[in-house]
DNA sequence: TATGTTAAACTGACTGGTCAGTATATTACT
DNA sequence: AGTAATATACTGACCAGTCAGTTTAACATA
């Protein structure tokens, strides 16, 4: 039965970071950790030499997962379009899919729920999260900055980096409401009113939105974890 | 010095607050909130007899200054104009306002910090989240709908209900992005960003945004709490 | 005399963390 | 092949400290 001491890491990574997202860290406890990952006391403290330890490993591990999703996606939006402004538009209608199949709106994002208790964290993860804020930035303000020097904007003084910090809180908004209101649904119906909207500021002339697949049926890959 | 036990109720529970909008509630101690206060820990419990009732005590408080600001917005916004899509974006710009004024966009949202806490709290405090959410959806909401019926939107199948949640969204979106970004304009750029948002969907002709002022200089009056 | 406040001592549950020891599987030796 | 050695994975009891909450006795104000 024993012999993977990696898998047995990620259970307890899996299980205090479900009960992280529900009642916080600091109320989390390793008992109850350990419990839930079906480990003894002793397991627990062999894999991580303190609960601080843990914490920060759960976030790194939460901070990569969001790097190569953000990145695939973006990667995958400019495999299906040559125009930025369209990257950046199938790029959020990519994760809209995600967050349609995944359900993960009902969890919450484990950066907010650290931030709501930065007081018990260090620097190193501060810089974590705020590193996921400027990853999105160059990602999605990066693409919308080349998309405004070829198409004009309705609203001139328009900051395409600004345009995607509001996109990136709108995805903060929209996870602590389908939290709140244990509505997943919110998640997709918030990035998708953000994406008209961007179509409207850049005037792209989808007469009628509709309720039709906004993604091109070429897509069936996988989304990545 | 003694002589007004609801100062120091309010003290309490202005200590409280802060702490627990710094470290989340559970990492919050006793001890801490009595110390920051200036009280003993025996006038601690005499004023709440438990923790938990501290918890409450202070999310209803926090409702309660919610509520008025939402009303006493709305309503100052009424007495500026007589159009419903105008009461809603004067609503928004006298918002902004307050964020400006009082840079509460560093601190964060209370019900926010709840929600990631959501497994210490019981029903009754889910309940007046929740209800602060439909407040707002009522008053911004509301008025959107008005609007919609008066003012043809350029996005057809618009949801005056998504878009008032999508609001609500965004502010705490902003919330997260100011506390850990600890810029407090964020705030108010996103919502200005939204309100632009707004006027582009109804169409709202302010051929030039720039960055004069967008609330009529008429209302000088202070804002609320 | 009512209310508000203090200070300190105390309880019991629970916390993060330690430790001595056990089990399992791989490798090295003969 | 058989056995000893070894590194890794795991266990459960235990410890010291902190937590919320109680109690008690005194004191201040109005």
């Amino acid at each position: 039965m024993p012999r993977d001491g990696a898998k047995t890491k990620q259970r307890i990574m899996d299980a205090a970071q479900a009960q992280v997202l529900e009642r916080g860290f600091a109320a989390t406890s390793v008992d109850a950790i350990q419990e839930a990952a079906g480990i003894s006391r002793g397991t627990f403290f062999y894999h991580f030499p303190s609960k601080d330890d843990l914490a920060r490993a759960v976030i790194e591990r939460y901070a990569e997962e969001d790097r190569g999703l953000v990145n695939d996606l973006m990667a995958r939006a400019e495999s299906l379009a040559s125009d930025p402004l369209q990257h950046a538009l199938i790029f959020l209608g990519l994760l809209e899919e995600v967050f349609r199949e995944t359900g993960a709106g009902e969890a919450g994002c484990l950066f907010a729920s650290y931030s709501y208790e930065a007081g018990l964290f260090d620097e190193r993860t501060d810089a974590l999260i705020i590193g996921s804020i400027e990853l999105w930035r160059r990602t999605l303000g990066g693409k919308l900055e080349a998309a405004l020097e070829r198409h004009p904007a309705k609203l001139p003084d328009t900051d395409p980096y600004v345009l995607a910090d509001m996109a990136y809180g709108v995805l903060q908004g929209a996870f602590i409401f389908g939290r709140t209101l244990s509505d997943p649904s919110v998640m997709v119906t918030h990035v998708r009113q953000f994406r008209s909207f961007l179509e409207l500021l850049f005037e792209v002339g989808l007469p009628t939105e509709s309720t039709a697949s906004t993604v091109p049926d070429a897509l069936e890959r996988k989304s990545s974890p």
